[in-house]
DNA sequence: GAGTGGTCTAGACCACTCA
DNA sequence: GAGTGGTCTAGACCACTCC
């Protein structure tokens, strides 16, 4: 199976037999994958070698790992839409899937140098916190930190408990028209804590969204950073679509 | 300098000094780090756990390697901003950097499957490819494949030559007025024809944007796949904006 | 030829999961 | 306690760059 003449790293050649299997369909997604120990005697690689090749699978987003149980085949990719007005629910809705968020926490920061900036408001400003992860089929996809003016929405915290839709208790309370103004992309890896709340080990990239949304009279109302398993989902942005 | 009680991994540990160093600025971009054998001297661990560490900053962006030179830190990302209509020339100039281009080749394929439903064509229709390569102050920054009806832009591939606007050609010879209508964005990892191109290794993830233009009648005008050197930019999607 | 990163092997111990 | 992936060490050889 493996060539050791051709030039080609033994991991690059394994790592390429595994996706074809995958792409295949021979394994679906949730099953669990050959051990470390199976593959390096079917193959007769070192386990670190076959730890290399199954370190880009899981870079490339077509396996993951869960400590002690071991590595399994990942779901296709969710295309996630986004444009200037994008709600998670009824995106994840349209592509017939199940979504659901948890508010991890909620609290007070003062602004400081960069979230004033951001929010265009004083550096010793209040801003309200809010911390969401978001599943799609109880699974961990994206995690939320928004920031927004304290003065601007000062009962937000209490108003926001029990709903996750912040557009929809945007309008309500306040009146305000939320709509997506700007988004940045980078890829990036986790922190810490965004490896328990997503699931995923540090050696897998997220894509980080950064985005600004404005209200009717042009004034920013929230800023927020969003993390997404890069192995869950394509963003697409829809720069017609007034979306929902 | 590492801690092995507490139960942080070593190479973890070791990124994260090095991160801290770049990140005060003790090494400038351009500048080479310290080997891979003076790191594992340095800090008493084994060349392999240093390779670790270096491998999550290569992941991370704060550093690229060259073959048989050295390890190096890489330059700030880049802010590129992305609008409906956006030319990467003057996105470039506008944060003061250097852009340039080159046509790597150009050919003809038949549309089949995939690409006769993006452009809205028939299966069996020709299609004309354009690979161009971008450059950021000479470095490699994208790699674009840009797919367009052979039926519609009869002449492309000789008038392109010499200019790489492709949206400049299009106006000016067709009287399409292209405009981007949607945009994919996905972590990927480069293959081989792209390491070269880009010149970075196959370990580091790229960004790989898919985009659909529309001409002044709503046709699909180009659909273009590029990819991004994930450690030289970040991508700012301006919802709003008409840019140029 | 000396120095760099790239690959491969061998073997060890760990923490975690599951029965 | 057996099996999984996670980490660390030791040592080898390679291709590449630079002098």
């Amino acid at each position: 199976m493996i060539n050791r003449e051709n030039g080609v790293a033994c991991y690059q050649q394994l790592s390429e037999i595994l996706i074809k299997q995958i792409e295949k369909g021979i394994f679906k997604p949730g099953s669990q994958l050959a051990t470390e120990i199976e593959l390096s005697k079917r193959y007769r690689l070192n386990r670190h070698t076959v730890r290399q090749a199954i370190e880009r699978l899981e870079n490339e987003g077509f396996v993951y790992k869960i400590k002690g149980k071991g590595t399994f085949v990942a779901s296709d990719k969710i295309n996630y839409k986004v444009s200037k007005r994008t709600s998670f629910t009824t995106s994840i809705l349209d592509v017939g899937l199940n979504p659901d968020a948890r508010l991890l926490e909620s609290y007070e920061i003062a602004a400081g140098r960069e979230l004033s900036k951001r929010l265009n408001i004083q550096f010793s400003d209040r801003i309200i916190v809010l911390e969401i992860v978001r599943f799609v089929n109880k699974m961990p996809f994206c995690h939320t930190t928004s920031f927004l003016s304290k003065a601007k929405f000062p009962e937000l915290r209490s108003l926001i408990n029990g709903s996750f839709s912040l557009v929809a208790v945007l309008k309500k309370h306040y009146g305000v028209d939320a709509v997506r103004k700007s988004s940045t992309f980078e890829v990036s890896t986790p922190e810490t804590s965004d490896m328990d709340i997503l699931m995923i080990s540090q050696k897998v990239p997220i894509l980080l969204v950064k985005s600004i949304s404005k209200g009717q009279d042009g004034e920013v109302v929230e800023y927020c950073v969003t993390k997404f398993r890069r192995d869950m989902c394509s963003i697409i942005v829809d720069f017609n679509g007034e979306g929902r």
